[in-house]
DNA sequence: GTGAAAGCGCTAACAC
DNA sequence: GTGTTAGCGCTTTCAC
């Protein structure tokens, strides 16, 4: 670690080190005289105080712990790159950890960063379930949390997502008014929340335009991209196959494209497909995937914003308990038909 | 931050600190008797030891920072996540930092980190040249670094790339035998190190095969898309335009796509097209491109291992000076013709 | 406007 | 086998 210190610049300059340190902190009880010649000296020798001495004096860490279910994933990456832009303006840091989609692991990590290592927590909890037994070890703390996308809907602090209903609505209407009677559902687990309410979307389109849903509609998909992909591929050669799919993530219109390569069964000809999707190169596929897209970059940057207003500023209220919806943008592509 | 502390244990145990912090420490000096009855209340009150505190003392801080040039990109993501799959284990934790391809914010980060706030580096360094002078500040220093990827040649350490001369080669070599005659190179920067290899390789395929090299082959784009897109585009429109394309990064192969689209030239009958890319569905773009992708994975857990091994034992030898070369994979698909 | 001293929570050297 | 003490580098009373 470094080796320069406050009370090696106090020796230099013949003064206290507490001056030293009101100096650099730009004390105003300090003589502009003498902060100009710390201040010198800290530049001259690339002097930077040791941030643990003073987190562990100013009981902050000035860093956020963020905990994501998956990292290679575009919609992450660029909620993070949210949360960096603004973060760094403050002088806080990023601790990130991947749950790889599991409980235990997010328990773990809880564990380990409740010891005091960060000032405050974004999570975006793993997919398994979402009774979120496993977050009661936050309940008692006074560490804030912001949840995002992934969100637990009974734990009280402020969550954001985008309009998951309204989206499921449009992306299952846009396939009805393409002329898709029997629409699939994709979706990684019914638990999770997120998927829950893009389900309820396309539920609600379906009545509303009178189409008899049946039970076998919504495909429960798992972790294991071969497993999905045979169960898709075992799904569309069916006598009463599917003509749309909707896919509630990303991972699981790949599977459909790659389980579709397995047919002979042609997109958008005989089946047409929107997924949900952050992912920047949906117009090159073959053919070019429909998307529901994420505000992810937005959401980043707001969880970060809530945060610094209620960590760099005194007396702020704890984090309201309220659901904060962005909104999601639909980009039609031929996978819809053109 | 936390609020229970060894002192708080002692007390209740009525013990000494020391006493306290050498049980949870599981020092021989204990008795069996005392250790089990401060590990059960430590783990009844959920008790983590400060991490600051710690660090304070001991002078590390169990923390690795980690400077990416993107974050957007599966290449990075991977090698993150196969970092962390081995510092976990050893309890370490990842600072990442996004410098954005941007030197100035490349050498913020670099003093900030060198605070002490880490105990080692990882870095793969932004590419608008690989002068690396602002890197001096690391030369003075301690701290390990291990560079992959994005390396500066003339700092002693080690570093991880793959074997980029000869995957150029490959790539190149693979067009010619596919009939392509005016291979065109995409490149970021004439001054980053992989680039360069990777050119070097496509330059000696060009001449085994008795491929007369024209310097505007080389094509040297930059971090703007749409810009990239126009430059490619009016290069197809030419009489002598390319008929063969080998992308030294995915992002230029998928400006190619793009460029491509907005002509009337087919891949890969008019022109073929390899790149250098570890995006995972290479295979469902139109057409499938053909790549050589990076062990990403295995580039970040080496990255980890090597500095674990350095941080975690005793009288360890600085990093040798040395560049380990990890082998590439080379997928062929359609975009060079089946 | 500056200095002296205490203490954040931990570990390690030194008692006994 | 356990306790006492000092100190990591910083900020912040409290003096003057």
């Amino acid at each position: 670690m470094a080796e320069i210190t406050i009370k090696y610049l106090a020796e230099k300059l013949k003064l206290a080190p507490s001056t030293v340190s009101r100096a650099l902190n730009d004390s105003h009880e300090i003589s502009a005289n003498t902060k100009k010649k710390v201040l010198d000296l800290a530049k001259e020798l690339n002097f930077q105080p040791n941030p643990y001495a003073r987190s562990l004096r100013e009981q902050k860490s000035k860093t956020i712990g963020v905990i994501i279910p998956e990292r290679i994933n575009n919609f992450f990456s660029q909620v993070i790159d949210g949360m960096e832009t603004v973060t760094k303006v403050h002088g806080y840091h990023l601790l990130v950890y991947n749950s790889n989609e599991d409980i235990e692991q997010e328990k773990n990590i809880l564990t380990l960063l409740l010891g005091g290592r960060v000032d405050a927590l974004v999570m975006s909890i793993s997919g398994q379930n979402e009774k979120s037994k496993h977050l009661d070890i936050l309940k008692n703390r006074t560490t804030p949390v912001v949840f995002f996308d992934r969100i637990p809907h009974d734990f009280p602090t402020t969550k954001l997502i985008t309009n998951g209903y309204e989206a499921g609505y449009n992306g299952a209407t846009h396939l009805i008014k393409k002329g898709c009677r029997k629409i699939i559902f994709l979706v990684l687990s019914k638990e999770i929340s997120i998927g829950k309410e893009r389900m309820r979307g396309y539920l609600d389109a379906l009545k509303a335009h009178n189409i008899p849903f049946e039970n076998s509609w919504i495909v429960v998909c798992g972790h294991s991209e071969a497993k999905n992909i045979d169960l898709l591929e075992n799904l569309f050669y069916k006598l009463d196959r599917p003509d749309g799919v909707l896919a509630s993530v990303e991972k699981l219109a790949l599977a459909t494209y790659r389980a579709l390569a397995k047919t002979n069964i042609k997109m958008p000809d005989q089946v047409k497909m929107i997924s949900f999707s952050n992912m920047k190169i949906a117009d090159l596929l073959n053919p070019p995937l429909s998307t529901i897209s994420q505000p992810a970059f937005e959401i980043g940057k707001e969880c970060a914003n809530l945060l610094m207003k209620k960590l760099t500023r005194k007396n702020q209220p704890d984090l309201e308990d309220k659901t904060i919806v962005l909104p999601s943008q639909i980009s039609l592509r031929e996978s819809t038909g053109k």
